[in-house]
DNA sequence: AAATTTACTGTCAGTATTGACAGTAAATTT
DNA sequence: AAATTTACTGTCAATACTGACAGTAAATTT
């Protein structure tokens, strides 16, 4: 009884906002004060919602991580139908809108807070270690035939590649840099084919 | 005459320390007194050699800026007597003590800071694109034969993979990640060899 | 309609950060 | 030694940020 809660749904709103903010202003340069505005809300009912600061923050990351996990989870599904080293690059950098951009600056934001907030860097690190697995597993099964060793090195570079795809996007550079990580991932995929 | 001026020498102090801060707390969690303690001077003075907290930053990306253009030039000089590949991947990569790791994450971290200091655009963007067209140069000379989009596409993605170099550091990852763009970069420059 | 629970606002105190400047100390010239 | 220039320190006011809480409004149950 009493009014019906929306806790579940205004944390939500807020720790987007909270992302927006970190992509602009960085994790500490993310004052509650602008976290509220861009939520359109007052920062008091912010603080009721999720608690102080540092609250906030971890439970920032734990939001991260989990839309992190979820992105993985999607990617699995890719590696049940057609376990192919191109569906996984194709799933990572041109699945239109199914990624969120400003995860992987509020990732590598929260990696160089991990100072400060010490309990992210577990979490962080295993959500990590998940992405990459499944990375790996899907260019294995794409190429049983190939070195295993090769095929963990070409999967972390995608990966690695796929984090670097926004962050220059401040810098509204050129668009031929825009797909370079993306063509840079093709290619290291072709090093896995036979070579005839 | 008078007491001679140690401004240049002071400058380059703070604006080291200035790096470590952002290294730890980001832009805008580096306070002035984070910086002159790290920096082991009083907040006033630093202030006296570098004026306020917007001049600093501004600082700080010229600085940064510099000490890229730089690292730039270095690898230029590798062109000059081997314009290889390995040689570029190896500079990049495994030039004990030649590269400051801070650098890279102060870069990524004053792009994310652009919509604050929207000055620092122009001179980031100029000095990454040098980085490129630098190591764009060395492998169009290292293979003369290959497409040349081609090049363009493999040293983008060994700049790429080497932005990612020290991303994780403070995940204190397991070891087989630390090595992992080197590789993936090797890998990359395969594909440009001969398919015999 | 009363009671209850939760959403939301206004406001204040404590702290952190910055800016500013007066004043002192040190090194150099004349 | 006096003058001059710069390095450096102490300190205070203004501002920004956070934490806390009382109090109001809204939605639901009985």
């Amino acid at each position: 009884m009493g009014r019906p809660s929306v806790q579940d749904q205004r944390k939500k709103e807020v720790l987007d906002a909270f992302m927006s903010c970190v992509v602009r202003y960085g994790v500490e340069g993310a004052t509650l004060e602008h976290i509220a505005a861009q939520a359109g809300l007052k920062r008091p009912l912010i603080r009721h919602h999720l608690g102080n600061r540092k609250a906030m923050v971890l439970a920032l990351g734990e939001h991260v991580v989990e839309t992190f996990s979820k992105q993985t989870e999607t990617l699995r599904v890719a590696l049940d139908e057609h376990p192919d080293v191109r569906n996984l690059i194709e799933a990572l950098f041109n699945s239109d809108g199914e990624m969120d951009p400003r995860i992987n600056i509020c990732y590598q934001a929260l990696v160089n807070s991990i100072e400060i907030y010490p309990e992210l860097r577990k979490p962080l690190l295993e959500s990590m270690e998940a992405f990459y697995k499944v990375a790996i597993d899907i260019v294995l099964a794409s190429h049983p035939k190939a070195d295993k060793q090769a095929c963990e090195i070409v999967a972390h570079g995608i990966i690695n590649l796929f984090i670097t795809t926004d962050a220059f996007v401040p810098l509204k550079p050129p668009k031929t840099w825009g797909y370079s990580s993306y063509f840079a991932a093709l290619k290291l995929a072709e090093t896995l084919e036979e070579k005839t």
